[in-house]
DNA sequence: AATACGGGGCC
DNA sequence: GGCCCAGTATT
């Protein structure tokens, strides 16, 4: 890759009527300082930057990187990932959150052997037509993969595009998020989609930062509005302030005698669909109606310290009650929702990040 | 239009 | 401890 060089951005002139050379700008300093060495660049497959531009919804890409690894070892190409069984997509996904992601993901992968002869379609509608895909990921995934001319919109073009043309109020709201749509169009360049692509991404993540931007060294920075109003710290808004509820929960970790651990499946809707957790009620009096219904032993709960846990809209507080040498009730043995698991079978199991702490890796 | 959906990074 | 992040689906 370039070394960063100490001169000022060259002036460059307009490409085309109302452009102002943003895309030209962003994408020479994408040459000397973007990313050019990210796991799905290489090779850069429709499959590698669907997958990677999922796993980064929401999500950063220093946390991706370790699963799209191992993601792509697992599933090397969608057949592979349409083939898998939906419990070790899952256990692939664990500890990356938002699990429908990959839930759509499969399903995604599934519909694409059905009706598109096993690849991703080159096709805007037909991309948001499958399930975990919307504008902003399609067109990522058609900019990215095969150069084509559509815009995206995540966290860092909108925060971009909020400070250099000053946007005011939170991006979040439709009529926010419609204004910066039409302003991420009009600055699409006509060749070079897939570096403009990733140069607007990179620029956000490394530059155009949330705290402490960079202005001094941005290429945009005697155009930008926020910038000129000394008001990069305002834009783009914040989101309104909520109060976060709180809830609390007991989970139980029953060992049975050879020290195998019950495990739950979690109901298809809620948080962590579908994951294997722990047994969990509301309270201890609900824990043990639980216990008297599905396991046989003594009920001599040790309680272990609490687990706090956030979640984007709420606060959890994890009680762990211990229950050592428990067993079964016969009846309850051919409930497929539950299952006794060894410890060193449950890295291979998709369970929620605070219950691995809990069970240990 | 508002809410559900995880987990971690950063100030 | 609060805010945000390479958003989408559902209601």
């Amino acid at each position: 890759m370039p070394r960063a060089r100490r001169t000022a951005p060259a002036a460059v002139p307009p490409a085309a009527a109302g452009d102002d050379g943003f895309a030209a700008r962003l994408l020479a300093w994408f040459d000397r300082h973007g990313r050019h060495d990210l796991p799905w660049q290489h090779p850069r497959t429709p499959y590698r930057v669907w997958l990677s531009e999922v796993m980064l919804q929401q999500t950063q890409v220093a946390t991706v990187i370790p699963y799209f690894e191992r993601f792509v070892r697992a599933f090397p190409d969608l057949p592979a990932l349409a083939a898998a069984p939906a419990d070790a997509v899952m256990a692939h996904w664990a500890g990356l959150g938002y699990y429908s992601r990959a839930r759509n993901l499969h399903a995604a992968a599934r519909l694409c052997v059905e009706r598109h002869g096993g690849e991703l379609p080159r096709d805007l509608e037909a991309l948001t037509a499958l399930p975990g895909i919307g504008r902003s990921t399609a067109g990522a995934i058609l900019a990215q993969a095969w150069g084509d001319r559509f815009p995206i919109l995540d966290g860092n073009v909108k925060r971009v595009l909020a400070r250099y043309h000053g946007v005011e109020g939170w991006p979040g709201l439709p009529a926010v998020e419609k204004r910066l749509w039409a302003l991420a169009e009009s600055h699409l360049p006509h060749a070079r989609l897939a570096d403009y692509t990733q140069a607007q991404m990179d620029f956000g993540a490394t530059l155009c930062t949330r705290a402490q931007p960079a202005c001094v060294l941005c290429p945009l920075n005697d155009a930008c509005v926020a910038l000129g109003a000394g008001r990069t710290g305002e834009l783009p808004a914040p989101r309104p302030a909520r109060v976060l509820p709180e809830r609390s929960a007991v989970v139980l970790l029953a060992e049975d005698a050879e020290g195998r651990l019950l495990l739950q499946r979690r109901p298809p809707t809620g948080v962590w669909a579908t994951l294997w957790s722990l047994p969990e009620a509301e309270d201890e009096a609900a824990a043990r109606a639980w216990f008297r219904r599905h396991l046989q032993g003594r009920w001599a709960p040790e309680p272990l310290p609490e687990l706090p846990h956030a979640f984007s809209h709420y606060r959890l507080r994890l009680r762990p009650l211990r229950l050592r040498r428990v067993a079964p009730r016969p009846a309850a043995g051919d409930n497929p929702d539950l299952r006794w698991v060894a410890r060193a079978e449950l890295h291979a199991l998709a369970l929620p990040a605070p219950i691995r702490k809990l069970t240990g890796p």
